[in-house]
RNA sequence: GCCCAUGUAGCUCAGUCGGUAGAGCACGUCCUUGGUAAGGACGAGGUCACCGGUUCGAUUCCGGUCGUGGGCUCCA
């Protein structure tokens, strides 16, 4: 007599066991097409699912997040299916839905090309046309095992395996076809309108660089063909924003063969880089720290002493000198911040000593990790180190959690995430240390009022770290900022200070970055931006433009006066039409161009439009001037273009 | 590092079933003096990533190396 609660408050009372499919007939029979799975009591089930209790149900359709994941996690399936149905010897092994569609990972002897994806995703739209039904059975744990080993599916026996004896094994079946699956699913593969394979690419069995490679495709799945070729564009749109691109279209910076993930930075890229250095010098000397510069090229010794050898040598790079003597290349920059802070004796009345450095690091990335300007193998860290004592941590700790949230903010990034990453495997430093180190940052965390997720195992090799993590507008995640909590090093590196009772003490040490990684953050700002930096980043502020050469003169001198006041200005007196030099700076995304006819020149005036064609009519150089000066010292807040 | 793809002019890309290559844009010269997203003509530009092999002959076919792209692993 199972008594069915709606979202809506409303019960229907039913004197016999019904599916959630009849329960959706029932309601109506545009819900009942539409249904996809059905919620009851919180938890997703199939529309055959069969109720008995008296229950809590919402039908779930494709206006329904989870019904979207349904669609996927089924295209999956379909996926595997026509797989097995084209290329039987290939072995299955998971599908899982991923952000904007799924995959599924396969064991096959050849690698798929792109037109065996042709083939697959046209056999799976014949699939989908047929409609076959979708059916789940349940079978014990060993029998399911055997089931799959006999079909040569070992992944998936494997798979079962692992499963806890408590849970239950589910099998959906469509067609020929059978699969281990916690489900729900689609109830019929006609549900599956609006599907397209995306790509291939290798993934190791489990995740893991020890395991053989699978052959991973990648698909997307939607409610209807709409919203697919909307997905599509967005695609689209997301890599014309690529930092790659936009550096070349707008001759920022390049990198070549010679030079794998090191950066050859054009004129107009440096002066975007140099605001973001000056940026910062800024802020964080205001914040009190001091700038300092450490070298580069350090004895080896000392990064055995530190631990680096050991823990990060393998991306280290090395140099052996005519005098026999084996250097490193700085992978990081702490190290020489404590040499500096150990020079002389310390008081506690200096702390905290806080220490900044545009420090460039190189790193031996393994060459498939590097992506652009956002994975490299030599980059400037914005590094810091804070030298307290311990009872100075909480307060630090919020600080610089507090600037570098404020930071963000100037550069337009208000959804910032934070991880807090605590003991990785391979560390210095007893547990002992690292349960006060992990303590300590968590109370700090805290006592900041910040929300967290935990990144288990992620922290430095040294000391537990808060991650603040930005997303790019392809939606990628990126770690900015970093904050990290160290007892180790300082006691590694023989750093003392001299307490209040002429006692020598270890100083705690915190690392922290707020950029991160300056050609990354230079790269999440652009795409952030399309390109279109704000003025007082842009490296061409505006553009004066003459129509004919009878401007030159005046084009000149407002030019110079532009420039004399500290603006980023250029003019363009190419024989040209003018409407040719407006699509030309409009596409280098300079914020502002000024024309000048013979109309403004006599009139000692200016026609100012912007980069997004807006015309903001005319004006004299002087209230132009006035107004651009107020932008950039805004940092973009209030805008010349409105 | 692993899997797959890929490397032709400054850029974006054609092309050569093996006989040393072409377009558009950009660049140079000239014509045009034109009012808000491309005026026109002519010209110059490439050891077809690099190293080997097969061949009378390789940019093209094969092998390797390096780079790049998409993933995996790793990471700021």
């Amino acid at each position: 007599m199972p008594v069915i609660t709606l979202p809506d408050g409303s019960q229907r009372t039913f004197d016999h066991p019904v599916t959630v499919d009849e329960v959706a007939g029932d309601i109506g029979p545009g819900l009942r097409k539409a249904a996809l799975a059905g919620r009851i009591n919180g938890k997703l089930v199939d529309m055959s699912h069969l109720i008995a209790q008296d229950v809590t149900l919402a039908i779930v359709t494709d206006k329904d997040p989870a019904g979207l994941e349904v669609i996927r996690h089924s295209t999956a399936h379909l996926l595997a299916q026509a797989v097995k149905q084209l290329f039987p010897e290939a072995q299955v092994t998971i599908g899982p839905v991923i952000e904007g569609g799924f995959f599924y990972d396969f064991a096959f002897h050849r690698p798929f090309t792109p037109e065996d994806l042709a083939a697959i995703e046209a056999r799976m739209a014949e699939l989908a046309k047929a409609d076959e039904k979708v059916t789940r059975r349940l079978m014990p744990r060993d029998e399911a095992v055997r089931f799959f080993k006999d079909q040569g599916e070992v992944y998936k026996a494997e798979i079962i395996a692992s499963i806890p004896d408590t849970d239950e094994i589910s099998l959906y079946g469509q067609g020929d076809w059978v699969d281990l699956c916690r489900g729900p699913h689609v109830p019929s593969t006609g549900k599956l309108k609006a599907f397209k394979l995306t790509k291939l690419a290798g993934a190791y069995w489990r995740g893991d660089s020890r395991n053989e490679m699978l052959q991973r495709i990648y698909g997307t799945a939607w409610p209807d063909k709409k919203q697919l070729d909307e997905y599509l564009h967005r695609l689209e749109e997301a890599e014309k924003r690529d930092h790659r691109r936009i550096g070349k279209e707008l001759d920022l910076f390049h990198l070549q063969e010679e030079a794998p993930g090191a950066v050859f930075w054009h004129p107009k890229g440096w002066i975007i880089f140099q605001a973001l250095i000056g940026y910062m010098r800024e802020r964080q000397g205001a914040a009190g720290y001091e700038e300092v510069s450490a070298p580069e090229l350090m004895d080896a010794a000392l990064w055995a002493q530190s631990g680096h050898l050991e823990k990060f040598g393998e991306n280290m790079y090395l140099t052996k000198t005519p005098d026999e003597r084996t250097y490193a290349l700085k992978p990081m920059n702490c190290p020489g911040h404590v040499q500096i802070f150990k020079h002389g004796l310390r008081s506690y009345r200096e702390l905290p000593v806080r220490l900044a450095e545009f420090g460039k690091v190189h790193r031996y990335e393994p060459s498939g990790a590097l992506h652009g300007l956002m994975r490299v193998r030599a980059f400037t860290q914005d590094d810091g180190h804070c030298f307290i004592t311990e009872e100075q941590i909480t307060e630090e700790c919020g600080a610089i959690t507090r600037l570098i949230l404020d930071i963000y903010k100037d550069f337009g990034f208000e959804d910032v995430r934070i991880k807090f990453a605590d003991r990785p495997p391979k560390r210095v430093g007893s547990d002992e240390v690292w349960d006060k180190a992990e303590a300590a940052l968590m109370a700090a965390s805290r006592a900041a009022g910040i929300e967290f997720t935990l990144n288990k195992g992620e922290g430095a090799f040294y000391g537990p770290k808060l991650e603040f993590v930005l997303r790019d507008a392809i939606g990628r995640d990126w770690q900015c900022g970093t904050l990290q909590v160290d007892f180790t090093m300082p006691e590694r590196l023989g750093a003392h200070y001299i307490d209040d009772h002429s006692a020598k003490r270890t100083p705690v040490m915190l690392h922290r970055a707020m950029f991160g990684s300056l050609e990354r953050f230079f790269a999440i700002l652009l795409e952030h931006h399309a390109g279109k930096l704000p003025a007082w980043l842009s490296p061409v502020q505006a553009v004066v433009l003459s129509i004919t050469d009878r401007q030159d003169e005046y084009v000149r001198r407002v030019t110079e006066s532009l420039k004399n006041q500290g603006f980023r200005v250029e003019h363009d007196l190419r024989n040209e039409k003018v409407g040719f030099k407006i699509r030309e700076h409009t596409l280098k995304r300079v914020p502002y161009l000024l024309v000048a006819g013979d109309k403004e020149v006599a009139a000692n005036l200016l026609a100012v439009r912007t980069r997004s064609g807006k015309d903001l009519g005319t004006m004299d150089p002087e209230t132009f001037a006035e107004r651009l000066r107020i932008e950039l010292k805004s940092r973009g807040r209030q805008v010349l273009e409105g």
